[in-house]
This record gives structure tokens, C-alpha cells and sequence, in this order.
DNA sequence: GCCGCGGATTTCGTATACCAAGTACAATCT
DNA sequence: AGATTGTACTTGGTATACGAAATCCGCGGC
């Protein structure tokens, strides 16, 4: 591998790599706008309407929603169209249920390798959110919340599980939107007693305290829907 | 809903949904190829010889590969095209790790419900193989397995788990296709354990039985791997 | 007034054609 | 041999067309 002028070298990405193919950005798009409540679950995902919104042509629209379907996060009922997803009562408790499993298994891992950076970014996190809370600011609350989960994701080294999670994530999304600030403080509470388990390295309870975390913030969910 | 004569009743599908989307089939023909290893890791998928070979155009085929690529089995290299996933020894662990983890949930729900009519499902598919193990048939085992955990699952009455668990067990399929008979029997004596202990309620030990099954499976293979 | 029927309208599913961008590979030149 | 160039192939995307379903809507009958 000599010095060339515009020699390929393994970090410089290839051209077409740059530019990601329409597709992808639609589908970044509409999981965007499903994400922050801009469609709502059983919205229509008309193909045409889409297309011209994003100004592309039909077919990468149909291709996102594909993957969007995979994802979980709009379901294709076929010959009717697309809509965004909706999830039954029993479904939610079971993605819940299974979300707390993995977000337990993550502080697990986090507290196996108690990554001094991890802890470092963690403990920011944790301070800016009880500033946000002590000045009201309780919107910012929801960011804050995902970095947290991140960190802890990160730290886990396991990528497999992590991508599981954001997926798991993106599809309760909706129900956790319209969350009481109560709530959310509440939860925020808990953040604080997993980091300090995940420190002190006691895996046992780091996960006891995530799993316990997720369902806690989904029995309040589920008790009142 | 009056009982008019054509009536829209929740079982009789609507016509439409008979027969499945063209992209649909493509889909299960390209995964079941790989599945069966028909198609081996690192294999091209040209999207205009798929076409041919299932006698559809483009369009299909090309949502296939993306529905795919969502669940993992295949990569896309931008512009570069679609080939059929290869995975990497840390991600073919973490995996392993994730799927052990599931399935000792599986394990733990099946061991709490003790649902009889899985009982006795699981009692008859562990006769099936030793049966087939005693007659040598070991070729029958890669069903039987599937089928066992299946029951499980079922049992498990979680779809949000089982279904996360059948898309990591499809990823990792291509890993253990070339298993060792002598593996395979020494995973086969697992289940009998783990369904004892799902008969006797005890979840902990059904989850811990369950995990240690698939972790011993994934070790024989990370460690040759 | 409401129910069902039937036609008009949407929308989806699929095919085809075509082009630009990018990639891979082989031929060529030094 | 190593660099360069040329070329064939593939992908990503657009446009267009058309039939089959599904939906919408108004009209007439009970």
C-alpha cells in the first residue's frame, strides 16, 4: 500500500458508499416521523402520497416500508396498503416483558466491564437530567433518557443485543409518548440506582435494578391502557 | 354485524390475503435457500438472476432483499450489491449469547405455564429422537431440534420472544449446518433435562438448563470457529 | 332511516423500459 | 510486474402502464 495520490485506503469509504441510496433515507424518514408522533399508529402509509412528499419515485418508497414492516414499526396488510403500527395490549406486555430481559442483560454487561468512560459519560447524563428536572425542563427528559440507555448499551459490547433493544425501543415508542411527568420522573429516579450497581460492579443486581426499571415504567403503562 | 349471507366473518380471510404477495414468496424461496444452504455465506444475490430464476421482474426481488437484509440474513453493500450474510466471529458470539439468554426466558415462561397438551408434545418429539438417534437416523435431528424448541416456544406464550428467537436461530443457522453427529447427539441429551425441569415448574432451573444448552452448543462451535 | 347493491375511484402489485452512477475485471501499455 | 485504461455488468432510481382488489359513495328498496 504505497502513498499514492488517491489511493484507496481502508478508511477513506468508497464513493458510492457516501451517499446512502433513497430508500434508506426514506425509511430513516418515515421512522423519524413515527418515532416523534407525527404519524400516529394506524395512520395510512399511502405509496404515491409518500413519493411525493419525498419527491422519489415509487419504488423506494414500497422498498422502506419493507423494511419498516421488518422492523416492526408499520405493518403491510396486503392489497390494503400500509399503516403504522399498532400494538395490541397483549403485545405491548409481551415486548415489555422482553425489552426488561434485554435492558437487564445490558447492565449486566455493563457492570462486568465497568468501563471508567462509560461511567464517566453516565454520570454526566445523570447530572444534566436532574438539572433539566430541577429547572422544569422535563422535555428534555425523553433525550436524555435514550442517551442513558445508549451509554449503557455501548458499554455492554454486544451489538447484537443492543440493536435488539433500539428495536424493541422503537416499537413501544408510541405508548410511552404521552407519558405523565410524574412518570417520567419517577423513572428518572431509577437511573441513578443502576448506574451505582452498575459501578460498583454488582451484575446480579444491575440487571435486577434495569429489568425492574423497564417494568415498573411498563406496569404504569399497562395498568391504565 | 348483522349475519348478512356474505358477511365478513374475522376467519374467512378476505380474498385478497390468499394468496401472498409476489415479494412475499420471493422472500421464503431466498430463505429457505439459505436456510438449507443452498446459498452459502458470501454468495452474490444478482437481483436480475434472482428474477429470472422465480420468473418475477425486478421489483419483487428487490424487496425481498430488503426485508431480508432487515432480518439480517442478508448484507447490502451500497451499490455493490446484495450477498448472503456473513458473519463475523464476535457478532456470531454475541449472538449465541443473546439467543442463550432468550432461550432460557422461553424456558423459565414454558416452566411456569406447564401447559399439559406441551407436555406431552415435547414428550412425544424427545421419543421421536431418540428413536431416530438409536436407528441411526441422525439426519432427522436438525427437525426434531427445531421442532422442540418450537413447542417451547409455544408454550412460552410470548410471540415478541419467539419470534426475536427464531430470527437470531436463522442467522446462525449457516454456523452449526456442518455440526459434528457426536455434537448433535450431545445436544439432543439436553432437552430431555430441560423438559424435565419445565414439568417440574421449576423456572430457574428450566432457564438456567435452557441458556446452558445453547451457550454448550455455541462453545463447541466458537471454540473449532 | 337504514341496509345492501353497484359503479366510480383509489391504491396496490407487478412488469417493462431506460438511464446514470458505480464497480469489477480484463486488456493494454509502460 | 505494476499502473492505466477501457469495457461490460450491476445497482439505484425514474417513469409508465395496467389489472386486480379494496374502498368510497350514492341510489334505490324495504
Amino acid at each position: 500500500m504505497t502513498a499514492g495520490l488517491v489511493t484507496q485506503t481502508s478508511d477513506t469509504p468508497r464513493l458510492g458508499e457516501q451517499h446512502l441510496p433513497l430508500h434508506e433515507r426514506v425509511r430513516a424518514e418515515i421512522r423519524k416521523a413515527i418515532l416523534t408522533g407525527e404519524l400516529k399508529p394506524g395512520d395510512r402509509l399511502v405509496e404515491d402520497r409518500l413519493a411525493e412528499v419525498y419527491g422519489v419515485s415509487r419504488n423506494p418508497v414500497r422498498e422502506a416500508i419493507r423494511g419498516l414492516a421488518t422492523e416492526g414499526l408499520v405493518e403491510v396488510l396486503p392489497r390494503r396498503g400500509a399503516l403504522v403500527a399498532r400494538m395490541a395490549p397483549d403485545e405491548a406486555r409481551e415486548t415489555i416483558e422482553v425489552r426488561a430481559l434485554l435492558e437487564g442483560q445490558t447492565a449486566r454487561l455493563a457492570a462486568r466491564r465497568r468501563d471508567p468512560g462509560m461511567v464517566h459519560r453516565a454520570r454526566d447524563i445523570l447530572a444534566r437530567g436532574d438539572a433539566a428536572m430541577a429547572e422544569g425542563h422535563d422535555d428534555l427528559l425523553a433525550g436524555l433518557n435514550l442517551d442513558f440507555h445508549r451509554v449503557l448499551a455501548e458499554a455492554g459490547r454486544n451489538s447484537v443485543l443492543s440493536d435488539l433493544m433500539i428495536g424493541l425501543r422503537d416499537r413501544t415508542a408510541a405508548l410511552f409518548a404521552d407519558d405523565s411527568p410524574a412518570r417520567r420522573r419517577a423513572a428518572w429516579a431509577d437511573h441513578a440506582a443502576i448506574l451505582e450497581a452498575v459501578i460498583a460492579g454488582d451484575e446480579d443486581l444491575a440487571a435486577q435494578r434495569a429489568t425492574a426499571h423497564v417494568l415498573r415504567a411498563g406496569e404504569a403503562f399497562l395498568g391504565e391502557g
